[in-house]
RNA sequence: CGGGGUGUGGCUCAGCUUGGCUAGAGCGCUUGAUUUGGGUUCAAGAGGUCGCAGGUUCGAAUCCUGUCACCCCGACCA
């Protein structure tokens, strides 16, 4: 490739729509160019490099025995309807209708499509395990995206599908997979991202995990331990929590006048706010029953938990007038409401002397011993870790951190198969329903975490294994010699074993240097007259740990041992 | 969907508060010189219905109304 017919202007300049890292470097870079909001065109440089990442993650998804398939964009309504996610996803999903008046929706992931396919291919158990894959073009009309690649709503993502005979095999499987994803983070240059443990959300299934670069531009929050593995999303994660009161006393009534929230509840009790409990309401979106939910004091309500215990998407509670609870004052004694639902979190389990609501105005009682006095309470874990709590598999101390989910992984189960009638024949004769896995990995996203991960101040520092070209060679020009035609010979000498850019354009030193810089190929020679003399050229690597003078007959070995030094690193 | 912000040549922005000559600068682009190891320098040039629509006015980039788009924060997120 030469630079001159390269399409795609460089510029230095920060665009004023760019806030991170990897949005700034793919516009300033000319890989990519945004057509709306949250759709993208994509230039050569970041195609090759995407194609580069779909390879990689080919030859891993081949690993584990995948196929790769193509499902369609367009699907029909009425598969979505069979697994009853037409109605349950929200407007992200693109319905249209084709010209006979039919539903037709944009793909925005494919367990329909996959289970559409599989169920009338595979009838034996015989046949199982299978795993399919695709690499192709997802459409999701994300309420909002952001951040260049990070977050859009068209994208290409690789999504794998996995069907078993048995919970354990899909474990297993799992588990190969979980390996595979380790192994395609590494080979693309981000061998620091990690798995966490993560809410399985309007997926379905039990076991997910996803796969996070840890940085600041981050849409997650993940909870690290700082001296085990443990590592778990926000969504998910738990930690040990200790008891805080330990000693019986008979419930007290108290007044409070106009102390409503907890901090100046435990002032005015002389306690601190995890020997107190509190309420948060919810309710049900769209019906107005309120759901109390009773935590310490010190904690907060995490409410993806709370949902995935309700099956149901919640939001604050906010008619007061509509209830007959006392806002402010509400407890779990004296609650003698059966229009309300409760839920208690763990914390409260073993609690003997709280102070908490007294469902009266301007009133609170304190000694409330959860056992003695709400014996039949049904105790969740609903609670959100905080910074610094304990671990719950080690003595340490949980921090955060922000991540981008790159991947996931989810053990589905049966709730595809079985809603949409998949089965097979077991070795018994019977028809049994198929469990599914799915696998899925973003790769323009992955693309933008690279850069993330691996750039400097004046652009992206592409690992070998994905770099748009793996060789640059700017040719400097000179009044006194053809400086373009000893730049070619080196360039169609390497162009037989690499890939190779050469910038043969009339311009200054400066000027390709930083459009070298922002296309962030791995290795770089430096034609120029000042080495020339001596029938030098200068080799350097993108990250500046290898600067040399080669003698113009040695750039090919030179060129050799680099890339295998480079291959090494990754 | 809520909150905030921005729309002026390909890019970054000034001008708007307080309406007034032909709408500006830098970068980029074209042409010609110049220079050649970190975005060289000089000259000439092309390129804008000031997001769109309506209104106020003798006169609107500037004021008013509406609308659209984009960005950021939040809600949402398979």
């Amino acid at each position: 490739m030469l630079m001159s017919k390269l399409l795609g202007e460089r510029f230095k300049e920060k665009p004023g729509e760019a806030t991170s890292t990897s949005h700034i470097f793919l516009l300033r870079g000319g890989y990519v160019r945004q057509v709306t909001n949250g759709i993208y065109s994509l230039l050569l440089p970041a195609k090759k490099i995407a194609m580069k990442i779909e390879n990689i993650i080919r030859q891993e998804m081949d690993n584990i025995d995948g196929q790769e398939v193509l499902f369609p964009v367009a699907l029909p309504g009425e598969l979505w309807q069979e697994s009853g996610r037409f109605e349950a996803v929200g407007s992200e999903l693109i319905r249209f209708k084709d010209r006979a008046g039919k539903d037709m929706v944009l793909g925005m992931t494919h367990e329909e499509a996959a289970v559409h396919l599989a169920r009338t291919e595979a009838k034996s158990y015989q046949q199982y395990p299978f795993m399919i894959y695709q690499i192709q073009t997802k459409f999701r009309d994300e309420p909002r995206s952001r951040g260049g690649l990070i977050r859009v709503r068209e994208f290409t993502m690789k999504d794998a599908y996995s069907f078993h005979t048995t919970q354990e095999d899909l474990e297993q499987y799992y588990d190969s997979c979980h390996q595979a994803y380790n192994n395609i983070f590494a080979r693309v240059g981000v061998p620091e991202v990690i798995s966490v443990a993560s809410d399985t959300g309007m997926m379905g299934g039990k076991v997910a995990h996803e796969f996070m670069l840890l940085c600041d531009i981050g849409e997650d929050t993940i909870v690290l331990c700082d001296s085990c593995d443990y590592q778990s999303n926000m969504e998910v994660a738990t930690s040990k929590l200790s008891q805080s009161t330990f000693y019986e006393a008979q419930i007290k009534e108290v007044h409070t006048p106009e102390m409503k929230d907890i901090e100046s509840v435990a002032n005015f009790f002389g306690v601190s706010t995890d020997s107190t409990l509190k309420a948060t309401v919810f309710k049900v979106i769209g019906s107005n029953k309120p759901l109390i939910a009773f935590i310490r004091g010190d904690l907060q309500v995490n409410l993806s938990k709370l949902q995935k215990i309700t099956q149901a998407p919640l939001e604050p509670f906010a008619d007061y007038e509509e209830s007959n609870l006392v806002f402010g004052f509400i407890g779990p004694f004296n609650l003698n409401d059966p229009n309300v639902t409760v839920i208690y979190d763990d914390s409260l389990k073993n609690e003997k002397n709280l102070v908490s609501g007294a469902n009266k105005i301007d009133h609170h009682i304190s000694g409330l011993n959860m056992q003695r006095d709400i014996p039949d309470a049904v105790y969740y874990d609903i609670s959100e870790v905080k910074e610094g709590h304990e671990c719950p598999n080690c003595n340490g101390k949980l921090k955060f951190s922000r991540g981008v989910e790159v991947g996931n992984i989810f053990q589905l189960g049966t709730k595809y198969t079985e809603s949409m009638k998949m089965q097979y024949i077991d070795n018994d004769g019977k028809a049994k329903t198929p469990i599914m896995g799915c696998y899925g990995i973003g790769v323009g996203r992955l693309l933008a975490c690279i850069i993330e991960s691996k750039h400097d101040e004046y652009g992206p520092i592409w690992p070998i294994s994905v770099a748009p070209w793996e060789v640059h060679i700017c040719v400097l020009k000179s009044k006194t010699q053809d400086m373009n035609a000893i730049g070619i010979d080196i360039y169609n000498k390497l162009n037989k074993n690499y890939d190779v850019i050469m910038d043969d354009r009339n311009v200054g030193p400066g000027a390709q240097f930083a459009d070298a810089d922002l296309l962030g190929v791995p290795i770089r020679i430096v034609v120029g007259e000042k080495n020339l003399v001596d029938g030098n050229v200068e080799i350097m690597t993108r990250d500046k740990s290898i600067k040399e003078l080669v003698k113009l007959s040695d750039v090919e070995s030179e060129v050799a041992a680099i890339v295998t030094i480079l291959k090494n690193n990754i």
